[in-house]
DNA sequence: GATGCTATTGAGTGTGCGACCAATAAGCAA
DNA sequence: TTGCTTATTGGTCGCACACTCAATAGCATC
């Protein structure tokens, strides 16, 4: 056998197909970019031709934007699950923080500095970002709203109190390709010390939380096919 | 004359030409971004031929890297002067928070959300990111220390203080390519807010303040080289 | 005005990209 | 088994990019 050269071409409904590319275009975004994000780059790691690619996404910006909103999506409902059966606001809210200062939270901070910038250059991005941006902000001010409803937190905007924690968050992930080994501790904790006090609360009272009695899980598997609606 | 090809060719001094080609390299990685240096890009700009840029930067990431470092410079300068005989701390600074307000900021915010980004794929850039990362923590710092000198503010770590607000800066500008029209005014203001938090200062300590006696220029010229013809 | 140094050109290489489309064959239905 | 629909291929086009290098010509110097 001279190599491995696809020999039989596989016939997959357009649905799931669809749904392949999407995924796979997710995670080159996630691990490597969104200008990773190229026909060839995709057909490869599906092991198909390019213009395949061409044919479900006849323009590759829309493939781009797709696979931004779909690795955003999941990267949120992993962070801070829209249902929260689990737990006290406090406790999803600590366990955020702490994924939130994690290695891991790299990838996502690198890829919203990504899409940021490249949204710069590519409408429909543009409106993805702007739609995830709402969408983050959306979850975040729920579990405050939860918060203040049983009386854990106190505020008079969960909105205005979300917005300035994600702004720290944003301002905090700007340097995930940097190096930022010797900041001082009060910059470490900067996340953690806005909430506190936008939210009226004791220093380490989003730190020192009793764990979540059912974990949720750190990753969520990204919804096994069948669906996935029509993108731009 | 069927057009305006270039008919003689121009020879200048070899620290002139690399200066020029820096300064219109770096203009535009502020208004269009740093993947518009191009060779072909800068050589049109400066109406010469591609390889003569090759022939200054042999390799194109080299003048990338240049060019950033030069806007940045040139941006933080204007922003928050070296030298400041012209007024105090206090006054500095707010100029300093009023244009990091203005609209004219978001060409900054977005070069570095740029390079930031670009910083991932290309070390050279990288490097220079985080030197001028430490120039701005450094500038500011200096400013805050020479307020605690004055009994203007009060801190114990002038260093901390000043990435905080670097913090909540990087933070706000994240969003310089997205709408932020109905951001609330606890949000807005959120960088003074912190400074005025750090520094130990009452509310409206750094937006009420009387302008500097002998303003320094919003923008240094960039040494007007007698040509400069045709902006893109 | 002639000479020499070298800044600058012109022409070319190879790579990777998105987009396009006629031809092909997979797999379902008859 | 046959036929048909259409998912998939393979090939091609044009463009933009960085990089290379021998040839050319500006200009300072004599």
């Amino acid at each position: 056998m001279s190599s491995s050269v696809q020999r039989k071409r596989i016939r997959k409904s357009p649905e799931a197909r669809r749904a392949e590319i999407v995924e796979t275009a997710a995670r080159v975004a996630l691990t490597e970019g969104l200008e990773c994000i190229t026909l060839r780059r995709i057909a490869d790691e599906l092991a198909v031709r390019p213009g395949l690619i061409s044919h479900y996404f006849p323009s590759a910006e829309d493939l781009v934007a797709e696979a931004f909103s779909v690795a955003s999506t999941g990267e949120l409902d992993a962070l801070l699950p829209a249902e929260r059966p689990h737990g006290t606001p406090t406790q999803y809210l600590a366990r955020y923080f702490a994924l939130s200062a994690g290695d891991a939270y790299d990838d996502i901070s690198r890829l919203w500095i990504n899409a940021r910038h490249l949204s710069r250059y590519r409408p429909v991005l543009r409106d993805r970002v702007a739609e995830q941006e709402l969408a983050s902000d959306d979850r975040l001010q729920a579990v405050i709203q939860d918060g203040v409803d049983s009386g854990e937190f106190r505020t008079d905007d969960p909105r205005a109190a979300a917005i300035q924690i994600l702004v720290v968050i944003d301002g905090l992930g700007a340097h995930a390709s940097t190096d930022r080994s010797n900041r001082p501790e009060a910059v470490t904790r900067m996340a953690v010390t806005t909430a506190e006090r936008v939210l009226g609360l004791p220093y380490g009272a989003l730190t020192e939380v009793p764990a979540l009695t059912e974990p949720t899980p750190a990753r969520a598997e990204p919804t096994p096919t069948v669906d996935s609606p029509d993108p731009s």
